[in-house]
Parts: structure tokens; C-alpha cells; sequence
DNA sequence: TATATTTGCATCGTGAACGATATAATTAAG
DNA sequence: CTTAATTATATCGTTCACGATGCAAATATA
């Protein structure tokens, strides 16, 4: 009878659900451009710095390679990017965005305050948003081995 | 360069990340049981109050039936649980456990305490937990559907 | 009571996640 | 310069998630 097994006492579903929920909020406004969340999120990352080998991009998403090769497989064939080998390293496989690719955050640009204003509530404001990255840093750094 | 699109900035990859981290931080504790980490969260919502319709199950963990009806039929073949139409009403389906269903819970009796220490760190302690879980609840609150 | 709508569950297809394993290229050791 | 160990990716199999759809039982409405 001790609350160890309580469902409302576990962080993990917490996080778990928050996580689905967000991401079926972002379903709808990714959807229309033929994208899922993870394929946003490596968008995210090239946006930020292009032509990247596959495991600087799993590395960066804390994923496993043999999740990310076939998500990037998906996207070279919607012409999103291409995946070139490396010249220095034949091992590498170097992920660079195509016109496609970069012009998918023109019409994206609306995404991000969309589904930020709908997760706003009276727990969650602008206020108390740094604490609640500082709290799940903390969880990711703490599991995340290097 | 405004930071819009910058991975840092987002709310919705610390979750998606930290959930996904803490469930394979359960994984070495529930496959020793053969289970994982969805299946572990019906057994919660059965050990809580057993016998109860797919769509209760499902409710509880905010999963549409089309997830948790496989996860289900999986876990009645492996002998955890049993799925029998209702009385009542011959569209339910109610699940029970068996005897090695209740039986987990002691094999599993110091999951939480080990996956909850393990999660421990300078902007998460006990203290801290309850305004997580607030914030955490808000966002669950604001984006389900009821 | 006949018909329409809703409800509970299931099936199907696609795209992640991820453990296990394989392969080839690079680097380290002998 | 071989051989061994490491590294970068890829393949495979299983299990979620979930949108779309189907179907039969129950309920509401005409």
C-alpha cells in the first residue's frame, strides 16, 4: 500500500505523456510540409550548422545511429537532403540540406511560437520556463553517458 | 539568426529526450522480467485496480486504443494478464491479471527507488520534484484532449 | 420499433526507437 | 608492415505510437 507503484507519483509518465502530447501538437503544422518530429529535429540541427556525418547529427539528437540512418534514408528520398560519403573519412556519411531542405524553414517559421503559446499555462509561463529546462538538463545530463 | 529554431530553445526535444532516456534507464530492470517500459505502465494502472476495460487502460495512460490493444494481446500471451469480454456491455473488453501479473510487482519492488535515485541530480531533488510534476501536469492538462 | 449515431475495440500501414549484429574503413599495437 | 582494436554506418527484428479505417454492440432519435 505504499505509493512506490502509483502512477501519479512517476516522473517517467510524466515526461512520457508531456512528450507524446507536444508532439502530436507539432503533428499537424509538420505534417502539412510531409514532415514527422524527428525529421524536424535534424532539421533543426543542419539549419543550425550544415553538411554534418551522420553521427554528429545522432550525437547532438542523443539518438543511436541505427535510429537516425534510416529517418535520413526517408528524407533524402523526399529530396529534403543528401547523403554524400566524406573525402577525409570513407566511413562518413556527410548529411547536407537541399535547396528543399533550407526552404522548409521559411515555411516553418510560424511552428515554433505556435506550439509554444499552446503549451502556456498557468504552471508553465515565460517565467518558469528556465526552470523547467534547468530540471530536465539536469535529468538528460544525469542519463546521458558520453 | 533570431533563435527560433535553435534546439536548445526547445521545450519539446528536453522532454522528448529526457523520456526517452529514463525509459532506458528502466529497460535493464523490466527486461530482466521480460517486460517493457508501456507494458510496465499497465501493470501500474492493474495493480492500482484490476479488471478493467480496454478503454479505461487506455484513458489512464492517455494512449488510444490502437496502442494499447496490441501491447495488451502481447502481454496475455506471454500468460501476465487475460482478456475477456464484458458482461455488461459485449464491446469491452476486460482485463485481469493472473497470478504471475500480480506476481510482478514483487519481482519489480525496487524499480522506482532505483530509476528514481538514478535520476537525482543538482536541479532535481526531492525538493524540487513537486513544482516539476506541476509544470509537468500543466502541459499534460493544457494539451489533452478530454 | 426502425433507423441513425455513438461507442468500444480491432486491423492495417508507416515511422520511429533501440538492442543485437554486421561490414568496411581507420587507427593503434606489435 | 601486419594484425588487432576501434570507429562510422548500416541491417535486422521487435515493440511501440498513431492516423485511418472497419465492424459490431449499444444508445439515441424519429
Amino acid at each position: 500500500m505504499d505509493g512506490r507503484f502509483k502512477l501519479d507519483n512517476q516522473l517517467c509518465f510524466r515526461l512520457y505523456t508531456a512528450s507524446r502530447l507536444i508532439t502530436q501538437a507539432y503533428h499537424p503544422l509538420l505534417s502539412e510540409q510531409g514532415l514527422t518530429y524527428p525529421q524536424y529535429l535534424v532539421l533543426l540541427v543542419l539549419w543550425e550548422k550544415d553538411a554534418q556525418p551522420v553521427n554528429d547529427i545522432a550525437k547532438r539528437l542523443l539518438l543511436a545511429t541505427n535510429t537516425v540512418t534510416p529517418l535520413l534514408k526517408r528524407m533524402e528520398s523526399e529530396g529534403i537532403l543528401t547523403r554524400t560519403q566524406g573525402k577525409k573519412d570513407a566511413r562518413q556519411m556527410i548529411v547536407k540540406l537541399t535547396r528543399k531542405g533550407r526552404g522548409l524553414q521559411d515555411k516553418l517559421m510560424n511552428v515554433p511560437e505556435t506550439v509554444g503559446s499552446a503549451v502556456l499555462c498557468e504552471t508553465v509561463i515565460p517565467d518558469t520556463v528556465p526552470d523547467l529546462f534547468a530540471m530536465l538538463d539536469g535529468i538528460i545530463g544525469q542519463l546521458a553517458r558520453p
